[in-house]
DNA sequence: GCCAACGTTGGC
DNA sequence: GCCAACGTTGGC
């Protein structure tokens, strides 16, 4: 079976690849995503055996660092209930969430991180949604084709 | 630290 | 429904 492929990003000030790896099983709750675009992909499309980037945005060399896999799809986000919580929205009720997660766990370290750099290099990653001007995104589908590609990319 | 690009908010 | 103001993201 197999599933599709997604990037998330995240700034390793907040959630980083070590955090992730000395989480409990290696897995990650991923709340506190508060785009009405992400959101949707988190709620709707993203499912259980779906293949993740894990990226790392904001660093000296923003990359992808690792492969992840869906292993809880959909579910209400918790963080937007509790009051003291950052992530906290007053118009999210437990019976009619507005925001919801998924739970990834790591599969593998890249051997070799993937730039940013590199892959705004690489004509066939020309129309990857990260590289898109702007892009905001912080939870974006990529393709097959994509994603063999930057998997290749890491293993030199 | 800067700033362009973007999403959200709120007045009208 | 428009749009200016504002806050945030994220590359550099």
């Amino acid at each position: 079976m197999t599933g599709r492929f997604w990037l998330f990003k995240t700034d390793p000030e907040d959630f980083s690849l070590d955090d992730l790896k000395k989480s409990a099983a290696q897995t990650t709750g991923w709340s506190g995503v508060r785009n009405y675009q992400a959101r949707n992909f988190l709620r709707d499309e993203i499912k259980t055996g779906d293949e993740v980037f894990f990226y790392h945005s904001s660093s000296d060399s923003p990359s992808v660092v690792a492969v992840c896999e869906i292993v809880k799809e959909g579910y209400a986000d918790e963080t937007q209930f509790i009051k003291t919580d950052l992530h906290f929205d007053p118009k999210a009720k437990p019976e009619n969430p507005v925001w919801f997660q998924v739970d990834i766990k790591l599969i593998k370290e890249l051997d070799n991180p993937v730039s940013l750099q590199k892959m705004k290099e690489n004509k066939k990653l020309k129309d990857l949604l990260l590289l898109k001007r702007g892009n905001r995104l912080s939870v974006m589908p990529i393709n097959e084709n994509e994603r063999n590609e930057i998997l290749l990319m890491s293993e030199s």
